[in-house]
RNA sequence: GGGCGCGUAGCUCAGUCGGAUAGAGCAUCAGCCUUCUAAGCUGAGGGUCGCAGGUUCGAUUCCUGCCGCGCCUACCA
């Protein structure tokens, strides 16, 4: 609601100010720190000072007398050395709310694609790969809450050197035939994440110790490149094993997906082969024939040397088919994959892989408009060369419309290392934070923190509800631990490096997800209750008229609350425009305060004014909603009771 | 060396396009449960916005330099 009333008063600014002074501005209208300055301020005056060579105040005062009326506005008043304070029409504004009047989504219909989790299909998932997938999937509700069209593809690098490398580990090491990983993986009491989670450290630790035995990662990427064999076999059967893993973990966060495109299509449909072909005929590589890098396919620009995209060996570089995606993603490539399902979610719809089976599956997936790739910051280079791919091929817009979704990476703090028994170096014991290295198994697994959250969180729930089903306090356990886990991930800005700490993850007081759960429920409680005394939910449109609005929001305080909570519309829009859901976190918990206060402060089926008693039911429903909504987009479920 | 980012309360972090008295949570201290759930609420203390210049009506915000920290700078991803 919130958000028209911004967007009316910015055109009504813009269309006074291109008529009267012939001034085209991109008029900002910000949220006065102070309420006693109103709802909205319009510092225009101070952008039109310099122009006009006149003293803002002056300006401010002579827009305020002639830009006439606005609809919704009560006033227009100046302030400061030359702030123009836009008073709202609070009776207006309520019954406007009353009404259920939207705002009109922004979304356009052109698809976007969101790739994110994107975790290497050799062992268990950690908090690293968490942000990575809370973020992009919070990204991606915010989208489709502002009426956006979004394919979410979760990349599966099945043919890589990180799976190379595991199952190399299971061959030499272990001495394992596929047929042996099978039975692993279809043993129910092995957590095959977890077993691959410490074959990678072992066959990291070995590569260091005898490094003449890396000449089997070659090896072992050839016979998976070739795709015959028992060594092929197993690399499929334990990336998909993992794969498997991977989706449960996320599912558990309520993260889903559209599709997964795989490395190893990419491979035989030959994608790359065409990407190559093109990248060679419109020269955007080159052939080096001497120097450090002879023999190899070159992008040159980035850096000093170039980017090496085709080792001397004939072999590309994850960088390479990272370009032939990224075309196909804009339907540039020409080429397509096929399709076959992967498995079903709860709610019927099917996520699909791809296959280099020619079959028909009716799907169509890619040929973006607009393409977000989530991936941390530490890549920012290698997404760079990407991006210059594109260019270089003269796709301009598509690489404009490119954006690295970057975000800063999740470290461990010295405490957390001591709690969890990682030992550490006197050098890393000094530094602020220490980063989280699959290759020596260093990291709090994804799947563990969620089980610890849950039974912190079941302590809880039962403590206070001792008199229910375990089972469903289990349940409602579960739900807490989901909302403190993505809160938690949510609320740094991107470009924070989360020094993780259990003690902070684990927190369910303050700033949390099952703080804005609490509120939730305490909200839909109240309903409840007045059910259960026998009283019916009064009809709000009926009850409460224009002018009885008014009258209940002449309080400052009531007027404060719900304009707090109409602005769920205007804080997506921001933070879809900042591309920040930290910022859509951070709402959500300022919502749950302003009830908490409300609650807190104003008896509410207690009251004994029947039309401020109406009022107050409005008002509980209607944070409610806006609550459960905002939650919503956050991934946080909202419990029957907590 | 080069590129990117960070430095704000004891700790962890926010801080709209340069704008009005710099905020939150945690921690500390003092209060509030016979009334809709205390995972809550109220209040208090706590700041040289890394340092030094510059730009201007105005700088935590923009520019320059310096100090400190991190990441990237692979024929790994």
């Amino acid at each position: 609601m919130f958000h028209s009333i911004e967007k009316q008063v910015a055109r009504a600014f813009h269309a006074h100010l291109l008529a009267r002074y012939g001034v085209d501005l991109a008029v900002a209208v910000e949220q006065p720190r102070q309420s006693e300055f109103g709802e909205l301020a319009v510092p225009v005056a101070f952008q039109l000072a310099r122009q006009l060579r006149q003293a803002p105040k002056k300006i401010a005062a002579e827009i305020a007398d002639e830009i006439g009326a606005i609809p919704g506005v009560a006033a227009l008043e100046v302030a400061g050395n030359g702030y123009i304070n836009v008073r709202l029409d609070r009776g207006v504004y309520g019954a406007a709310m009353l009404r259920g009047d939207a705002d009109e989504p922004e979304g356009s219909g052109e698809k976007i694609i969101v790739e994110h989790t994107n975790i290497n299909p050799n062992k268990a998932a950690h908090i690293g790969h968490l942000r990575n997938a809370v973020l992009g999937d919070t990204f991606v509700r915010m989208l489709r809450a502002g009426g956006y069209r979004v394919e979410v593809q979760n990349y599966i690098d099945n043919t890589g050197v990180q799976v190379a490398d595991v199952v190399v580990g299971f061959y030499h090491l272990e001495h394992k035939t596929a047929a042996d990983v099978k039975a692993l993986i279809a043993d129910p009491a092995v957590r095959f994440d977890y077993v691959c989670w410490d074959l990678y450290a072992r066959i990291s630790q070995y590569y260091k110790d005898h490094p003449e035995s890396l000449n089997w990662r070659g090896e072992m990427l050839h016979a998976i490149e070739s795709g015959a064999g028992d060594a092929a076999e197993l690399a499929h059967v334990v990336a998909d094993a993992i794969v498997q893993c991977h989706l449960a973990t996320m599912l558990r966060l309520g993260i889903e997906y559209d599709v997964l495109p795989r490395e190893s299509e990419i491979l035989h449909l030959r994608f790359w082969a065409y990407a190559f072909e093109l990248l060679k005929e419109r020269k955007a590589i080159y052939f080096e024939t001497e120097g450090k890098l002879k023999g190899c396919w070159v992008m040159p620009g980035l850096s000093e040397e170039g980017k090496v995209i085709v080792r001397s060996d004939g072999t590309v570089v994850y960088t390479g088919k990272d370009i032939a995606y990224q075309l196909w993603k804009f339907g540039l490539l020409g080429k397509d994959f096929y399709y076959r399902p992967w498995m079903t979610y709860a709610d019927g719809r099917v996520l699909w892989a791809t296959t280099d089976e020619p079959v028909e599956s009716g799907q169509e997936f890619g040929r973006g408009w607009k393409v977000y790739n989530v991936i941390d910051t530490r890549q920012s280079y290698l997404q760079d060369v990407v991006v210059a791919g594109l260019r270089a091929l003269g796709y301009q817009e598509q690489a404009d419309r490119s954006t690295h979704f970057n975000y800063e990476m999740v470290a461990l703090s010295p405490r957390c290392c001591a709690e969890l028994g990682i030992p550490l170096s006197e050098e890393d014991r000094k530094r602020p934070y220490v980063e989280v290295s699959g290759r020596k198994g260093l990291g709090v697994k994804a799947d563990d923190l969620i089980d610890s959250l849950i039974a912190k969180a079941l302590e809880e729930v039962a403590s206070r509800n001792a008199d229910l089903p375990e089972e469903q306090n289990r349940r409602i356990a579960t739900q807490i631990a989901i909302g403190a886990l993505r809160y938690f991930l949510l609320k740094f800005t991107r470009n924070t490096v989360i020094a993780f700490d259990l003690q902070e993850a684990l927190a369910f007081v303050g700033e949390t997800g099952p703080y804005v759960q609490y509120t939730a429920v305490r909200a839909s409680k109240v309903l409840r209750k007045l059910e259960e005394r026998g009283e019916a939910m009064p009809d709000f449109a009926r009850e409460l008229s224009p002018e009885a609005m008014a009258r209940q929001l002449a309080s400052e305080d009531f007027w404060q609350i719900l304009l707090a909570a109409s602005k769920a519309d205007s804080a997506l829009a921001a933070a879809l425009a900042a591309g920040e859901p930290s910022h859509v976190a951070r709402y959500a918990f300022q919502l749950a305060q302003a009830f908490s206060n409300f609650y807190e402060k104003y008896p509410i089926i207690h009251e004994e004014n029947r039309e401020k008693k109406v009022f107050l039911l409005w008002m509980t429903d209607y944070f409610r909603r806006q609550l459960e909504r905002t939650a919503g987009i956050l991934g946080i479920p909202v419990p029957e009771y907590m």
